[in-house]
DNA sequence: ATCATTTCTTAACATATGTGAACGAAATCC
DNA sequence: GGATTTCGTTCACATATGTTAAGAAATGAT
């Protein structure tokens, strides 16, 4: 259980760490599991977890006032997920969090995560790198989104997660992309043709 | 010179600072100035700083196989700009950042961001928190890219951004968006119909 | 297995945004 | 201050995506 997280902090910064102060940090981390589209976190309620995904998958989602859901972000294995900012601002959470399938997670709590911080010397420097590589992710997606047709952004979104596209519903695939499931159908099809 | 960067660590940290450390951390920037259209950062080019910037504004921007440039980001006084990816991985920059007017700017390289870092208390979490905070928004802008429409987009824009609309050029904005300037004067002109 | 629910596909039509071109206004350059 | 370029607007037309609706396919429950 512990080795995908181990290998999720080297790979974000790019060294091993000490196996006693990983211990440590594993220490104040909870197992928890949750069943498919159950809540990890809810809108309107201050989101308590960051979560790190050891099996299954979770999405985030933004809740239109039409009912309509706008999906932000996929988790998988060796993913991290939250709402950030409800997270560490205390107030109530603009998204959801839900599972996709039963899923496996290691939840970190915020007292947990200032304890993680001051006492284990790699923390702090892994959150901002992680949160860095997410944001600097953001960035081009949205350039991305804004520059490309849908067609290349689903080729692009295919080649770059092939896993998303086995395991996740093409609704809400569709919804990550800024479309409607009928023309991600519609794309779909062409793409066939056109191969 | 110095105020507004020291309102904008306040802000960012939502307490004071204290004096002396806030010296030796302005003692390890650069100040800097750029004529309208010069490279802050240059795609292609390592980029060596973050920039704070103290009067003026700038924008980043993607440049496309076709040569349209896509635009990301814009700054105004009291915003901080970069390609961090470059400055964070010293990898050649994939955005370019260019100044709209005469700008001035506080520049900080990566040597003394780690100096800064491991002497004075508070960076640390200052430059999280700033990422964290910026990393937030767009997660929210990339959920209405995606489920608004041009117009509402424009008009979210304009109320969040009113300084903006002042003093960037509308086709800039408009890439912003993620439309063409034409669509955008279009949007404009159904907006004061319908007002 | 059967039935119910969810997800995916297809089609005809509606709408938003893109494209290309023209023009004038504004900004910039000598 | 006049020439030149850049920017914003408008239009007619092209195209991508949305909408509505129906049914097929897949999934889940009994």
């Amino acid at each position: 259980m512990t080795s995908a997280l181990k290998e999720n902090i080297k790979k974000v910064l790019q060294h091993q760490v000490d196996e006693k102060q990983f211990s440590s940090f594993m220490a104040l981390m909870e197992e928890k599991n949750f069943e498919k589209k159950a809540l990890l976190c809810e809108e309107g309620v201050v989101c308590k977890y960051i979560y790190f995904i050891d099996k299954g998958s979770c999405y985030s989602y933004l809740t239109e006032p039409d009912g309509e859901k706008q999906v932000v972000q996929f988790a998988i294995e060796g993913n991290w997920i939250s709402d950030l900012f409800s997270f560490f601002s205390e107030k109530k959470a603009i998204y959801c969090v839900e599972a996709l399938e039963p899923v496996n997670v290691l939840a970190l709590n915020k007292k947990n995560f200032q304890i993680a911080c001051d006492t284990i010397p790699w923390v702090d420097r892994f959150f901002r790198v992680l949160i860095q590589n997410a944001y600097v992710a953001l960035q081009y997606r949205i350039a991305k989104t804004n520059s490309e047709e849908a067609d290349a952004r689903y080729k692009e979104f295919s080649k770059l997660h092939p896993q998303f596209i086995q395991r996740i519903p093409q609704y809400l695939i569709a919804s990550y992309l800024g479309i409607k499931p009928q023309s991600l159908s519609r794309i779909r099809k062409e793409s066939i043709h056109k191969a």
